[in-house]
DNA sequence: ACAAATATTCCACATTATGGACCGAGCAAA
DNA sequence: TTTGCTCGGTCCATAATGTGGAATATTTGT
């Protein structure tokens, strides 16, 4: 009873073509969620863009499928092609729509005070994440001010969702089936990374949604400890990650443990901004008046 | 020769269906051109959101087409539905894809430094705004020290492209059909509003290309008075638009020629940092190595 | 200069998206 | 309560749209 929205019939067809499966539960939207499948490994190549080769790697659609959708997207300005390399990356168009709904999503400016205090209250390095595509994504870092540090990760990182302990609690704390497609997915460009299997990092899921937060000692890192938290929507969904690094000294198990509630707690309040936002949404926002005409809407313009 | 991209065959086809006309330079791209159209009819709303019927108004679609497509692009992120009120806003998902970019299209702090110049000498307020859809959309606002204020605009305010001195060089420096095309979109929701007729804006496109910057006086304020300029990127499109206002008695027309070049010259600025950054987005952001694998990209993880 | 890799285009074909008609919930007036 | 209206959501026969294998063009590397 969660969703009020009146889904009738929520087909899920398997759709077996040349090889290709693909599970819809919109029908008649094909090309629509190619086009976002596309948008978002653009996305995953940041700055530096992709090739038309690479996104075809990256998406198991046709090559010249791709091509027209990266041309479509293109001309609506979704997307931009390096003159120079021809690489493809995500536009202004994105930059623009973004802009539409003003700071609503701007989880960095929302967080900003949750992650001080929790830097000042630690003297701890911490970073803000969220999901883009089948990543984490660093948004924010907080040095912490105790001399050993432990900069392992950058603004703009991105790593693959559950891996690290900043990336981890955006996968773990989905449902199941999103976690097991996320994996999936990942699962091939992991391949050959032994500590990545798929089968580890379902096994990390469980002991993270067991513990109730993500730790990362192990791995590659041995001389540090990390520990993250999910920042949960109304629905429960993570929009996003607080996570606290340190060398390991500094990280007895008891220490963790308060580490985890306060990391919860900032989190709780950022959530709780986050819905506050969401929720006086619906008033107006500016000076325009909706007149719906017979084709388009009429702004009244003046005043 | 402007264009590098090698476009062979540019057609032009004019499908005439159930009395809807589109004309399409990519062939077997309706759908995301559509889709793409709703995600700026959609952002247009702004955090309000935007009901099903009044996307269908403004987008000439068929209401069962634009519902489809706002389920898709829901279910992909791109747009997201409010529980309560049923309008559709855009997603966090563009929110995402836009983070991947970093600070690329942050025009907003690369044009800060110029605009508090701008600003501190003439005392007056300034605006930073750039095109989103077929509006103009007001994203900073730095207010003047003079006491007689003209605050008419506040930030993310959207006015129709070429309403408003802030709005008007956005729509003046782009090429004539996209202007032609803008006008005409426009015309319907402007419809009976006598001070922003179709042959008006084209008029004051003409104006502004002649004095190569755009002045609001006239108009519904007749006691202030604005001056914008565009700022362009490498192919002399305009990414946004810089204008300040004042009142009248503070704007002769020797002032406004200076400030028009005041503007201009920060305008420069700014589309140098702009280009600068786009110059380096080839080389490589992050951590990460892209060993394209057979049906993936394989992503190095550790180090 | 040649080969290999990569990007772009073509086009016959059938899968996918279309849109007119329909359904039903919610609401206001009768 | 009933009637009538609006608006969000759904259905499904139909053909237009998008597909993708293959051909071609371009760039890159040696």
């Amino acid at each position: 009873m969660r969703y009020k929205c009146a889904v009738k019939s929520f087909k899920v067809v398997h759709i077996v073509r040349h090889g290709v499966r693909a599970n819809a539960s919109v029908n008649g939207a094909q090309s629509i969620r190619r086009a976002a499948q596309i948008l978002r490994v653009v996305a995953s190549f940041s700055g530096r863009g992709a090739t038309l080769g690479e996104v075809v790697a990256s998406s198991a659609l046709q090559k010249a499928t791709v091509h027209r959708m990266l041309r479509a997207l293109c001309e609506e300005g979704l997307v931009e092609q390096d003159e120079l390399t021809r690489n493809y990356r995500i536009g202004v168009g994105i930059f623009a729509l973004n802009a539409s709904m003003g700071d609503r999503f701007d989880i960095r400016s929302l967080a900003q005070d949750a992650l001080q205090r929790i830097r000042d209250q630690t003297e701890d390095t911490v970073y803000l994440a969220i999901r883009s595509g089948y990543d984490g994504l660093c948004l924010a870092l907080y040095e912490g001010t105790y001399p050993e540090k432990t900069l392992k990760l950058s603004v703009h990182d991105r790593w693959p969702l559950g891996v690290g302990a900043f990336s981890m609690p955006l996968l773990a704390f989905l449902p199941d089936g999103e976690v097991n497609e996320i994996i999936e997915h990942n699962a091939v460009r992991l391949a050959g990374d032994e500590l990545h299997t798929a089968a580890l990092l379902l096994k990390r899921v469980g002991d993270t949604r067991a513990r109730n937060y993500a730790v990362n000692t192990i791995e590659a890192y041995p001389t540090m400890c990390a520990i993250g938290v999910p920042v949960l929507d109304a629905q429960q969904r993570p929009i996003a990650s607080v996570c606290l690094t340190a060398i390991i000294s500094r990280m007895p198990p008891e220490r963790r443990e308060r580490i985890a509630t306060l990391l919860w707690a900032e989190s709780k309040k950022i959530s709780e901004a986050w819905q506050q936002l969401r929720s006086v949404v619906a008033q107006v926002d500016s000076w325009r008046t909706i007149q719906p005409g017979r084709k388009a809407q009429a702004t009244q313009v003046g005043v």
